[in-house]
DNA sequence: CTATCAGATGATAAGAATTATTATATAAAC
DNA sequence: GTTTATATAATAATTCTTATCATCTGATAG
């Protein structure tokens, strides 16, 4: 994971990447890193629907087994959440997930004091393999649905 | 979630908050809680296990039931995780989950560097729902099991 | 260019985790 | 104690993810 801050991740990297570590790159793995470089925090399911016009043949399989393949490598992050299941981040680089919990959208922001926080951490012996920060909250465009509809609970 | 911070979260303090928001209190719902207390980071299925003793006709739904209305009311966070499950943290207060990425293991954190964080979003407008920071490393016992087997892939 | 082979793929089955359903039971208010 | 809205238990259904396996492909050597 700590190699992985240093990618720039677009899917030209990716390849590189998999190349130099003996990795086969493959059509369907070119494709699938392109869409999660395209894509904002997918799941496998709109990874593969996103597919689907240029590579129809791609399996929601393939999806799953090739998110783990990058996962593995640090190239992108799980994030689980209990309701819309699994959603995938390929900027692998210390920052913050604001999740509204309407809506489920994901937007990242960085931040100074986290990334000081995990390195306070890594300058403590710790290895760390990987890390998640998420807040919640209601994002903008649910608030002033909110207000729209005051009596209503949302 | 912020009136959850507030909390210190025993049974007896959960079942008062039920009371006063109008929430029925159960016998199953109060051995929910306690189990949830007692035990550390549990799934649904090991509260479950955990009540067999005490509580055999628990059933499964009913906690799953209970701890998503308790989540609801910010009594309890879900960590959901792509191997593992969802598991449940009782501690509402803002901390750092340290999760061994071998045995899943959790074991909490005090952050003021992680408070102040927080408050700061919350000092710029935005309305704080819950939140989740979690660092992924090797507890001490998998990194002793590890230097015990060096050759071994862990 | 073709043969070889480890590794990747697609289709589908299997599995695990969670939620929905529904008849019955019960907590809270009177 | 009665009433009533809500909760429960058991089980079915659903959703998400992984395993299986026959087939296919990329990379390499000849």
């Amino acid at each position: 994971m700590p190699n992985g801050w240093k990618l720039e991740l677009d899917s030209e990297k990716i390849i590189k990447f998999l190349k130099e570590r003996g990795i086969k790159v493959t059509p369907q793995r070119i494709a699938i890193a392109k869409a999660i470089t395209h894509l904002n925090h997918p799941t496998a399911e709109e990874i593969c629907k996103y597919l689907e016009k240029s590579h129809p043949y791609i399996g929601l399989a393939t999806v799953y087994r090739t998110i783990k393949l990058f996962a593995k490598q640090g190239i992108v992050r799980e994030l689980s959440f209990s309701n819309k299941g699994t959603r995938y981040d390929i900027n692998v680089k210390p920052h913050i997930n604001l999740v509204c919990v309407n809506c489920g959208q994901i937007k990242d922001i960085d931040s100074i004091e986290l990334e000081s926080l995990i390195k306070d951490f890594m300058d403590n012996g710790y290895q760390v393999i990987g890390f998640r920060f998420e807040i919640d909250i209601y994002c903008e465009s649910c608030r002033a649905r909110r207000r729209r509809h005051r009596n209503r609970v949302v």
